[in-house]
DNA sequence: AACCCGGGCGACCATCGGACGCTGGTGCC
DNA sequence: GGCACCAGCGTCCGATGGTCGCCCGGGTT
């Protein structure tokens, strides 16, 4: 269970000191100052935002920003995931799935983090990996984690908690088949809708009744993919 | 308990047959023709637009729309309401908090049905009051129920649910002092903040921990509030 | 009838969850 | 070096949670 070992590459300095950090309120004092009698309901904090947001000229059509990217800012992507088994380190300019799956660890610490955060703020407490957490991680130097590749492979990081074993074995025997993470990936879908068919299709369930599983949301298409297989059950004997 | 007698004015039908219901899906067929080998992921139902919803021409500057009202839909607005004591039949063209009440309950009902619905359909499953469920009673010609209403007074609905005898106590003196709905209002949040502070400040918490307040979002001045008082409370301890 | 108080709720806004597809990195020949 | 493949993630989009304040109903004078 304990594999984090420095077994990844990339510069993972997880929430590391809070460097290039613009303006972070980070707990701004704003108590002490107690109104008059009826200021139990004087609220002050007009203007909490909740960190470092963006909102800035954001209508101006960004467009053009794919073109020449005026600043100095210019970060490559990361290297494609490749498929490989537990334990085995990616070669090349590619990343293994350990490393895919440790980014769902931290993004649950960047998580902890912020519900930490916003309880100290007295703001609303996120249960889920949101937006929030997405961009705090990025204030944090993460710039490796966004959201559109981790809720790419949600449901493989599903099946790599909810049975290690089924993940293990697919891992390896797509590799030695030479599959690319694409169909890795499609494949990982399968033996999780037979897990949601064993819990009578309740596959919210089966997330939220997973520790590492509960902060993320189920994919579109697995849902779709349990319902769809569920009709296709109940098909077969009409009329129940 | 039992205070679901006819002592309401409103055509209360709640969620009647499926009336002037145009284009509803509900479990289109689509599988039956499962396509080859990796069918299982060819995923149909692209469209499958949650119940009916409008989006159709929304970008007009419906600024006008409040002068002349051309068409007949124009239903009046709703009458104000009043404080009342407890089984107590508002009087003229008001209404009671009794009524106010029974709409938190009507709105539940509404939830069951809206979740009853998505877990059909194998869709999302809202678990509070969202957008949607407000959008399906007045789908169901329960038009009376909106948004800004409900949320207006969620706080006084937690009050009587948590604590119908500081509740009820609260809507006597009130009415007794001839305060007005606004008045009320504003007092029922202090005991919810005292309830909060017995419960270590999770207000959050004590909204979950009640079976018919949980599907309510914890407004947020009620929240602020507890902060503010929550840190008051840790000033004058100072350096704990 | 005229006035003013107070509150109902239409409409707006920032942000959210979700998804597509362009761009360009990468390995192979 | 050139090319074809494929996947990372910038960017967009409809819908959401949340709120403000306009408009007008209603009681009073």
């Amino acid at each position: 269970r304990g594999d984090n070992g420095m077994m990844f590459p990339d510069p993972i300095v997880a929430a590391g000191p809070r460097s290039l950090n613009t303006k972070e309120p980070f707990l701004l004092e704003q108590s002490h100052a107690h109104f008059g009698t009826p200021g139990l309901l004087a609220i002050p904090e007009p203007s909490s935002d909740n960190e470092g947001r963006k909102l800035a000229k954001k209508k101006q059509k960004r467009r053009l920003s794919r073109e020449h990217r005026e600043d100095g800012d210019d970060r490559p992507r990361e290297h494609p995931f490749i498929v490989t088994e537990p334990g085995e380190l990616a070669r090349g300019k590619k990343n293994g799935l350990d490393y895919l799956f440790d980014l769902y660890e931290q993004c649950a610490k960047f998580l902890d983090v912020v519900q930490q955060i916003s309880k100290e703020r007295g703001e609303k407490c996120p249960t889920k990996v949101t937006n929030q957490v997405f961009r705090h991680a990025k204030l944090k130097g993460a710039s490796y984690i966004n959201k559109p590749k981790m809720r790419h492979y949600v449901h493989c990081f599903a099946l790599h908690c909810l049975d290690q074993e089924k993940s293990n074995s697919l891992r390896k025997a797509f590799k030695e088949r030479g599959e690319n993470v694409g169909a890795w990936r499609q494949a990982c879908y399968y033996p999780l809708v037979e897990m949601a068919r064993a819990n009578g299709w309740d596959i919210e369930g089966v997330f939220n009744r997973n520790e590492k599983l509960r902060i993320w949301y189920v994919p579109t298409k697995l849902r779709q993919l349990c319902h769809s297989e569920k009709s296709k059950d109940s098909d077969s004997c009409s009329y129940e």
